[in-house]
DNA sequence: GAAGGTATGTAGCGACTGCTACACTTGTAG
DNA sequence: CTACAAGTGTAGCAGTCGCTACATACCTTC
């Protein structure tokens, strides 16, 4: 048992049961080990989320290119709601509230959890980039909107405003 | 001592150390009184929070009027420009922890602050529907898209990304 | 075969959690 | 004056938290 055969259970019951209480013990019961060794292997509590969080955020640009289709989209607002459809499947919930997860720790202004936010936001950023349609004026620009608008529909749906979220795409109208 | 006057001070310990890891002795510590006299009037620690998010959700509500200007604004973008510049004001930063505790407690399912949060977006809906320009074509739609597009600018700021959300603003430009 | 690092189990520490039992003082109504 | 409810202080419960001490295996290297 290392961090690499530990870090995909870990992850999978942080899936499970969100980021933010999480504690030892359970972690430790779900990865079949125990606090004893999950501390042997990561230091600390604190170590053993910033390695998960990193973990998440590899997990997460893997997913990212298998999960959406490939191509690029006839428009700007067409991406967006491909995006969002994505987003708003069941298998994609354990994630999502995990994600709020860290934006409140990034809230709280930990270090680590804005790092791994950040690349992911990143790499969605540069996955819109890509899949813009062909010829969009300015793909620069364009990415960075339609990213806002998403990040803003994902907030209103979650907290039971979706509808908001969705009339908020005309936004990408122009 | 009531839960009248409780509150405020509940809210104001609240503000300054987080939602999430809230516990009942700190929390009395900072009222003034003991965990023992909280749960005589709010009967549970679930319902304190209850209340309290009801009591947070009244006091955003005062103080969105309060703290944004008067008056219709030139254009979508510039009214967006001028919530974000308002809510990015080190005085806001404790709201803004707050927020995101309410929102991954949302993602969560926790109903109460559901209802808190959604009484929020839609308080923050109706606020920019009545500041849009005064010769906006269609301000129910345009306040969804301007909400859209602050929220998500805001979560791209609290993740330190700032500028994908600043430049994603270019969406109101129609 | 001795030595030494790697890995693991058991037990427990002190601090904290939400909550409760019990006793006590008030304030008020009959 | 009495009775009864409202309010409050003290102590403590059982449980969980991150973390550590100590002992024991194993497996490699000399």
């Amino acid at each position: 048992m290392s961090r690499e055969t530990l870090l995909p259970m870990l992850a999978g019951y942080v899936l499970e049961n969100g980021l933010a209480d999480v504690s030892l013990r359970p972690l430790a019961k779900a990865a079949g080990t125990s606090d004893r060794m999950l501390l042997y292997h990561f230091g600390s509590k604190e170590e053993l989320v910033a390695a998960l969080l990193e973990y998440l955020a590899s997990m997460y640009a893997a997913t990212l290119d298998a999960a959406f289709p490939d191509g690029a989209a006839t428009s700007r607002r067409s991406l967006a709601e491909a995006v969002l459809r994505t987003t708003a499947q069941p298998d994609f919930a354990p994630f999502m509230r995990v994600w709020w997860d860290i934006v409140a720790g990034c809230a709280d202004g930990n270090a680590h959890y804005l790092a791994s936010a950040g690349a992911m936001g990143d790499r969605l950023l540069e996955w819109i980039e890509t899949h813009l349609p062909t010829d969009d004026p300015n793909p620069v620009a364009g990415a960075r909107a339609v990213l806002a608008v998403i990040e803003g529909a994902m907030m209103l749906r979650t907290i039971g405003r979706g509808d908001i979220g969705e009339a908020g795409l005309a936004a990408l109208e122009s």
